[in-house]
This record gives C-alpha cells, sequence and structure tokens, in this order.
DNA sequence: TAAAAATATAATAATATTTGAATGTATAGT
DNA sequence: ACTATACATTCAAATATTATTATATTTTTA
C-alpha cells in the first residue's frame, strides 16, 4: 500500500497538463519523445524533463529504438486516474444530513471539551 | 467534461499529504477545524490555509454551528480519487509487444520523416 | 569519418507553493 | 460588557516547480 507521501507525490506528478497529455497518449500506445513535439507545444527540452520527471517516478519507461527513445507506460494506477479525470458526475455530493444552515445547529456525534 | 487544465488542477489542489488526510476523513463525515487539529501535526492556521485552498476549488464546503465551521466533502469525484490512491496493483503494465531491446528495433506503426 | 538527427542534461531565471508569525473576526458564555 | 474560543486572513520568508537557453551525448547516415 502507498503511504501518504506517496500517494501525493504520485497526484504531484500527475498534475500538469503537459504530462497529463503524456499520459494520456501512453494509454494508447509506445510513444517516442519526437512524437509529443507534434501536440505538445513545449519545447523539446522541456518535453524531456516531463518525461524524465514520470520516469523518476518510476511512471514511466522506455526502450532504445536507434536514435529513438519510445516511452511506454508502466505504472497500472494511471490508465485508472486518468479514466476517472474524464468522468463526468452530474450531481454534488448529498449534504450532510445534520447540515443546519442558520446558527445554533447541531454538531453531529460527540464534541470534546 | 473538466479541460485538461481543470483537469490537472484538481490533482494539484488534492496533492499534499496534509490535504488528502484532510479530504480521507471528510469522505466519513463532517469534520470541523478543531477536529483536525488533533491528527494533522501542523499549525491551526496552515490548516485553515488549506481547507480554504480546498473549498476555492470547489472541492469542500462547510456550514457554521455556532461557532464552529463543520467542512464536508462537494466533489464526488474525491471518493473515487482516494479509493484509487489505496488500491493495490499487483503488476506493472505490461511491456509494449514490439520491445526490442536492444539496439535497431522497429518503431511501431508509420514514422514520419 | 563527418554531419545530422534525436534526445538529454545543466544552469539559470521566473513563478508558484508552502509555512510561520502575527493579527483579525465572530460567537458563546459569564 | 468582557473574555475565551474557534477560526480566518495577511504578509513575508523559505522552498519547490517550471520554462528557457545553451550545450552535450548517442546513433545513424552519407
Amino acid at each position: 500500500m502507498r503511504s501518504l507521501g506517496q500517494r501525493a507525490e504520485l497526484l504531484r506528478v500527475i498534475a500538469h497538463p503537459a504530462r497529463i497529455r503524456i499520459l494520456e497518449e501512453l494509454t494508447k500506445g509506445v510513444k517516442c519523445v519526437s512524437d509529443f513535439e507534434e501536440f505538445l507545444e513545449i519545447s523539446q527540452p522541456n518535453i524531456s524533463q516531463h518525461l524524465s520527471l514520470l520516469r523518476n517516478h518510476g511512471i514511466i519507461d522506455y526502450y532504445m529504438d536507434g536514435r529513438l527513445r519510445c516511452y511506454f507506460l508502466v505504472d497500472p494506477v494511471i490508465p485508472d486516474i486518468l479514466k476517472l479525470l474524464e468522468k463526468d458526475y452530474p450531481e454534488s455530493l448529498p449534504a450532510p444530513a445534520c447540515c443546519p444552515v442558520t446558527k445554533k445547529g447541531k454538531y453531529p456525534g460527540d464534541r470534546r471539551r
């Protein structure tokens, strides 16, 4: 099981538009750096930096194909997270039952002090 | 549907150990600020800051109960994300079939140029 | 073997996040 | 009315992230 710190770190590493796009593409299959250059509007070194970050966290890896680096997904949680982000939730969560809108409401359960 | 920027922002806002703990507690029910003080080892103002951030992004809200602020979850994606983070994946994703470990491999599909 | 292609690395600058300290505000109790 | 409680806000300092520019590395091709 992931520790609290690991869970935060995982989200932090995914939480960037360029990296989300990279990961989305990689769920479809292998891609090399110049493929990413076609649809990410950022510089090549910047793409490399994002890829390195993802790789250093064990989220992706690559194999060499001549002078191409072919990146692919490693961490199986990624497709699930990306799917969740796309999901549509028509409703907010139900408000807590006790919910007094005005003052002097009743706090649910015991309160110390 | 959430835009790319919104998806990144959502993850970024969740991606902090204190905020993950806060959200985990809120999936169990309503909690007020002094409840959080009991298990988060950070200062009260800092807790308020994290709560404000979450609220400014529409992830949580609160109702007043006398001088207590009772916070609760609003965004329904949160419980799903937290559940995913706890999930255990015994295996890495399968390596791409084409994967040549040595040089001169074959890139899957067409390459321009 | 020299040049080009594909990509990485390093250094830096710009920006954003996080925390801490001090202070402010509203409500409840006396 | 005064005091304590529960919490928020503000500002500044410390730290982390991101993007840019320049340069290096590796492999292929000519």
